[in-house]
DNA sequence: GTCTATACATAGATAGAC
DNA sequence: GTCTATCTATGTATAGAC
């Protein structure tokens, strides 16, 4: 369940330690108010030497979304192989997009996906936006079963989009150094999320 | 239910005009990406004329903040004002939020709440808190009051919180020319939202 | 209240030495 | 692969005439 990322060697390579400083960056501070210069001095660079890994602030940006968004592909592929129950793979959805976001790497690039996608260029949103209808393609199937088996109600693509929209939210507020830990915020959500899913109803 | 901005002379001061202009153009290119030339072109000045009427670009962002909240805080009141049954004013509440968000002028100035918040200073900041937890406290009442009556279940902050990211992600796919008129996609998504709410429930 | 003209700051990006 | 130095564009905001 562990994201590749989290695993990274502390001496990651010069790219790589741009591509995370940056998520957190844009996550803080939003894209177009963090400066190259910003970032270069996080990273431990002189401006002029983040352009020699990547050609633009820009493709910066684009590396941060298609970095997290793989990954939580790849995890939800794995789940969906190993688990064929409706409910399950509902839940299990549920719980592995959480802890995507509520970890560092995946939250700082889904919060660059939902607020940062209008700073790409329209040649920049293809690979991302190939990426990102993988992702909802697996939830789509996960939903339609969902609905087709009675653990939720309504429109699957209107229940998809607010789902989603719902859980991804929470990157604005959520801090896991509050009230609720992970475990039990992730809990809380599925009830108010999927009040049909729960095991005593 | 018709929102007092909608209402406005088509030839309003030219204050309004900009405070109008101004949520259009951030709502489609964002706020930081709007430049003060585009906007004074848009609404048939020069920028410099802009900063007659407001003191700066961030005057006019908090302008279309204030201005959309705080027609929906009105228009929220009057009706918990004439309402007292739990699931019509559960019901209520979102329909009216879902009109003033598909409302150019209210969705406009959702959109920029939600996305141009963090480039907002401090010391403006403060004024929108206060309306915004305004708006956010009439939704308390309500929703605590849905989960005594059964009309949802969960945590009621995080229900709360829950709900309104979702309804308000729909500024960024929904288009009320498409495949669902605005009454239809309201029902539908009023049944993907609050399944305990629904009469055949 | 709007215009023209411009000040002033800061952004992203490049060139070439090391 | 990183540095220093700098180019060039563009941004917000101001001053003063009309």
């Amino acid at each position: 369940m562990k994201s590749a990322l989290e695993t990274l060697p502390p001496e990651a390579d010069t790219r790589t330690r741009i591509i995370l400083t940056a998520g957190r960056l844009f996550h803080r501070h939003g894209y177009e108010r963090t400066t190259v210069r910003e970032l270069a001095d996080a990273v431990g660079l002189k401006s002029g030497s983040l352009f020699h890994h990547f050609r633009s602030k820009e493709e910066i940006l684009v590396a941060v979304m298609a970095n997290g968004i793989q990954s939580v592909i790849n995890e939800a592929r794995a789940l969906l192989a190993r688990n064929h129950d409706p409910a399950a793979r509902l839940e299990g959805m549920l719980r592995l997009h959480m802890h995507s976001i509520i970890s560092g790497v995946g939250g700082d690039a889904m919060h660059a996906m939902i607020y940062e996608w209008r700073s790409l260029s329209p040649e920049a949103r293809e690979p991302i936006r190939t990426l990102s209808e993988a992702y909802e393609q697996l939830w789509h199937q996960v939903i339609d079963d969902a609905v087709a088996h009675g653990l939720a109600r309504g429109d699957p693509i209107i229940l998809r989009k607010y789902l989603l929209a719902g859980l991804n939210s929470t990157v604005r507020w959520y801090r896991p150094e509050g009230r609720l830990a992970p475990e039990a915020f992730i809990q809380q959500l599925q009830q108010a999320a999927l009040p049909d899913l729960q095991p005593d109803s």
